[in-house]
DNA sequence: TGGTATGTTCTGTAAAGACAGAAACAACTG
DNA sequence: CAGTTGTTTCTGTCTTTACAGAACATACCA
């Protein structure tokens, strides 16, 4: 079990701290990014020993990962051990990230303000400030909703030519629609 | 103090569990939530009332609101209490959180990462293969930070339509840039 | 000047979340 | 089959965070 560098350290420590301002368990973060620089795959004793967490909470939080789907796992011939390793590619990663998001947060939200409209307008004293309000804010997620799904159905490829078209897009829409 | 219709309470309970998967306090997003679809500026008696919380959590509460820039205060003349409204505009608010966010979680990662970097190149036995994820994550967040920075020197109108703006987008995505 | 209304900060407790270690489980090996 | 290795789930403890209530501070008023 070879030991981090410094850089390295830093790294997985400061994602950690990244990862609780984000309602992200600190081992999770801190394990995804070990897996992530790390030049090869590793099994869940290494990943313990060079955190220093127990064996069962790395268990756990590599479920959590899969369970977002940026880790994969693979095997090494004559070694039971499971192997574990991050996506590379960062974009993918902050897509399924992304699309995992929507599908715990905004989908709920967007259910939510939707029996709470219904709610609103059937009753007698149908109290249009509030559902006005509520109504703003379906507005404001259902179009989230949209761009994520727009984004989302983008390859990784697609994304990137996307973001390198800042300016354009800017252009198109300072000139005009 | 009215209380609050099952509509509207429904709406404040979830948009607190939600602002918990955020790393927002409950309390905070409850406030938020309350004032968003309160119909007039309420005082802090009122708002501890109707979510049935300390005095002192509102306070608290409310000045984390007013670092987020998404509540106003208000005075009622003869009234010495300070009244709270939250923003209308969603649009605004988002703006307002992205920024905040940017500045508490991308900038200081962006500043870590570079410092890694550093270390890790400066290093005798470079390490070149975790240096180059470092250097792939920086570029994720330099790209980021980007288009935040560019999101926010839109207005909420322009934001509005370049919202609006989708299959557009994509179109001249698709069809070469 | 003391008295009252309002707002903030401090302090201890309670609730939630994270986690180690134990126990259980599963797959393989001789 | 018992023994070994690897993994997951369970249980209790520790840490962190949220929060109520108290104490404090400030401004207004009589």
């Amino acid at each position: 079990m070879e030991a981090l560098g410094p850089a390295a350290k830093r790294f997985v420590v400061h994602w950690g701290e990244m990862g609780t301002r984000w309602g992200i368990n600190r081992t999770v973060a801190q394990i995804h990014s070990l897996l992530y620089i790390s030049p090869r795959p590793l099994n869940a004793e290494e990943i313990a020993q060079t955190l220093s967490v127990a064996r069962s909470n790395v268990s756990t939080s590599l479920r959590e990962l899969d369970r977002w789907g940026i880790i994969k796992v693979s095997h090494v011939l004559g070694d039971r051990r499971d192997y574990f390793e991050s996506l590379r590619d960062t974009w993918e990663m902050i897509r399924l990230i992304l699309e995992e998001r929507k599908r715990r947060e905004i989908d709920p939200t967007l259910r939510v303000l939707e029996a709470c409209l219904e709610e609103c307008e059937t009753s007698k004293p149908v109290d249009s400030e509030v559902s006005e309000r509520l109504r703003n804010m379906l507005g404001l997620f259902t179009t989230i909703d949209g761009w994520f799904r727009e984004v989302m159905s983008l390859s990784s490829a697609e994304l990137k030519r996307l973001v390198g078209m800042r300016r354009k897009v800017r252009k198109i829409l300072r000139f005009g629609a």
